[in-house]
DNA sequence: TTGACGTGCAATGCAATGGTTGCACCAGTG
DNA sequence: CACTGGTGCAACCATTGCATTGCACGTCAA
């Protein structure tokens, strides 16, 4: 569960399309990407309040695409590359079957 | 825009990111990466309305996950597994750079 | 041509989601 | 201690999204 080439099971995958279905969140999760920030930081950029941005890092967090840390009264996030990776992995392996699979069917349609 | 190497832009990620979360969608997707079908005959063994489905296709389609091909009076999808190959890619190198960047933060910070 | 099947469109109901404000609480700082 | 700043929780509202049913249209087959 700790390697680089773990996956994350086909059942949780929409699950995490969800949280990353949304602008506000996506544009959360890249900034994440660049450093890590509270949600205070975030919300400060940003026409919403900081209540809805802190609900959007609770959906980031519950997909295990953003992690915590507590820096003194003050709570950041960072974004978690490695679960992005796998997320990565795992549709590029499905792609792949599909490919195969549907190229197959489509050769035999046509000869 | 033709080649296997492509990528999707960052803008439209959420929007796909969007149809590939809802679990019924997910699932008449991976139906789809298995062989070709018709609206009609992919409600046929699910618990809701040939519309539904039919909507629920029209999503995948608008984020170019699958597309259609006339066979007669009907009309069937099929998933198409270079976009999804191509977000898998798209999603990596975010990625990766989240990942270079953030490690490097860390360092500096722990250092 | 008539009947049956597959689609598409429209109106509607209900639940989930994203946003707001207000308040209470804890943790650092003067 | 008093104050300020960052969180968390709750109530509430507006919008979106998923599903439904009903109907009309086109197309293939008997």
């Amino acid at each position: 569960m700790t390697t680089s080439t773990e996956t994350l099971g086909v059942e949780s995958l929409p699950a995490a399309f969800a949280a990353l279905g949304d602008d506000t969140r996506w544009e959360l999760l890249q900034r994440l990407g660049t450093a890590p920030a509270s949600a205070t930081t975030l919300a400060a950029d940003r026409p919403i309040s900081r209540q809805a941005v802190a609900r959007h890092l609770e959906v980031l967090r519950e997909a295990g695409l953003v992690e915590t840390e507590i820096h003194g009264r003050e709570v950041r996030y960072r974004a978690i590359g490695s679960r992005l990776s796998a997320l990565a992995r795992d549709l590029d392996l499905l792609a792949q079957g599909w490919e195969r699979r549907l190229r197959t069917i489509k050769a035999a349609a046509e000869g």
